[in-house]
DNA sequence: ATGCATGAGAA
DNA sequence: TCTCATGCATA
């Protein structure tokens, strides 16, 4: 059957044209389609040597926004309507954290421990461990906090730091099994973000705020905007650990800022979406994602041939399966792992393997 | 709330 | 190519 990719939509999108009547295919419900029961990590990935074809895929549904620029990395629309131009850029943004407090703190905090190893550890246990057996409800406060360990052994393996954005991450690793009670100063510690999500969704609820405003309100409070997206995902803890890090003393700030402002008229502005033109979302249907989820659990990293062997098996885009296993990957890293299982119970389904990245009962 | 997607930077 | 941060579009 057809997936439901489409081709081609319009370059631009005039805002008084409707969305697109796109049929989507009847995706149904895929929850329930799988649990993760992936007992492999992978270890290495050097099977690549790359030099197969030097082609790059044809995005055909890009037109026209490649950019050299690196001033405006948005083309936003430029004809017809009169486009707005969003106060930040992503190459703004970046500027502004290197001057904002939040980095200086972060490094600071790197000279105060120059015997942590400045070797990028794997985010992506750092609360997994826990989860499966010794969940204490230590009852520090109100939800239970779980302990998130580091596995911090095994693996040699990489997840580089890049550039500037990602350097306040190591730092809660080293502390191994304790944790330091800074709030917004210093490495926070998973326990903190934990407490920190839930008490911000509180406290935006209660002030009224949606979560897309408060990440609008980042961008003209301090420069950085966020999306809803990325507010819900911090909220429920479904960002990886470093990522949490870096938001968590803006959404600090802005609470403090919401909440002194509370009788006061909020001036948020609206930033106009961009111009950026996306490739319609394709829809993966359920069979298929259960093919691509089995194939995941025995090869989380397929090379550019097993990749192509199974779109075309599976009648979809390579670009899309490459994609799909890239999304699966950072899901695996997040706190919150997929599918969302409750511990209720240590196995609820009764196959549930002993090691495994943690769930956990966000919401 | 989440699925699929983009893009920058690193390997 | 991958990872990682992030978000549009959609369920």
């Amino acid at each position: 059957m057809a997936t439901a990719t489409s081709n081609h939509y319009s370059v631009l999108s005039a805002p008084s044209s409707a969305p697109p009547p796109h049929s989507e295919s009847g995706s149904m419900q895929q929850a329930a389609a799988y649990r993760d029961a992936h007992t492999l990590l992978q270890n290495d990935y050097g099977s690549l040597p790359g030099g197969g074809h030097p082609l790059s895929h044809a995005h055909q549904w890009i037109t026209s926004l490649s950019h050299g620029d690196s001033g405006a990395p948005w083309p936003s629309s430029p004809l017809g309507e009169q486009d707005v131009k969003p106060v930040l850029h992503d190459s703004d943004r970046e500027e502004l954290q290197n001057s904002s407090s939040l980095q200086q703190q972060q490094q600071q905090q790197q000279q105060r421990h120059p015997h942590l190893h400045q070797q990028h550890h794997d985010a992506r246990g750092w609360r997994s461990s826990a989860a499966s057996t010794h969940i204490s409800a230590m009852a520090t406060s109100e939800g239970q906090s779980l302990v998130y360990s580091q596995p911090g052994g095994p693996g040699a393996h990489q997840q580089p730091l890049s550039h500037h954005q990602q350097q306040q991450q190591q730092q809660q690793q080293q502390h191994g099994g304790h944790q330091q009670d800074q709030s917004d100063e210093d490495t926070p510690t998973s326990d903190e973000l934990e407490q920190f999500a839930k008490q911000f969704k509180q406290r935006r609820i209660k002030l009224g705020f949606t979560q897309a405003d408060v990440g609008l309100a980042l961008g003209t409070l301090y420069g950085n905007v966020f999306s809803q997206t990325t507010i819900c995902r911090f909220e429920a803890l479904q960002l990886s650990f470093k990522n949490m890090c870096k938001l968590k003393p803006l959404l600090n700030k802005w609470l403090e800022e919401a909440d002194s402002t509370s009788g006061s008229p909020t001036s948020l502005d609206k930033i106009a979406a961009q111009g950026r033109k996306r490739k319609k979302r394709t829809s993966i249907e359920v069979g298929v994602k259960g093919a691509l989820e089995s194939h995941f659990l025995k090869c989380p990293k397929p090379g550019a041939a097993e990749i192509n062997s199974l779109a075309d098996s599976l009648q979809l885009e390579k670009e899309v399966v490459r994609v799909w296993f890239c999304n699966r990957r950072q899901k695996e890293k997040r706190m919150t792992p997929v599918g969302g299982q409750i511990p209720g119970g240590e196995d609820m389904y009764g196959d549930t393997p002993p090691h495994h990245g943690g769930q956990t009962p966000v919401q």
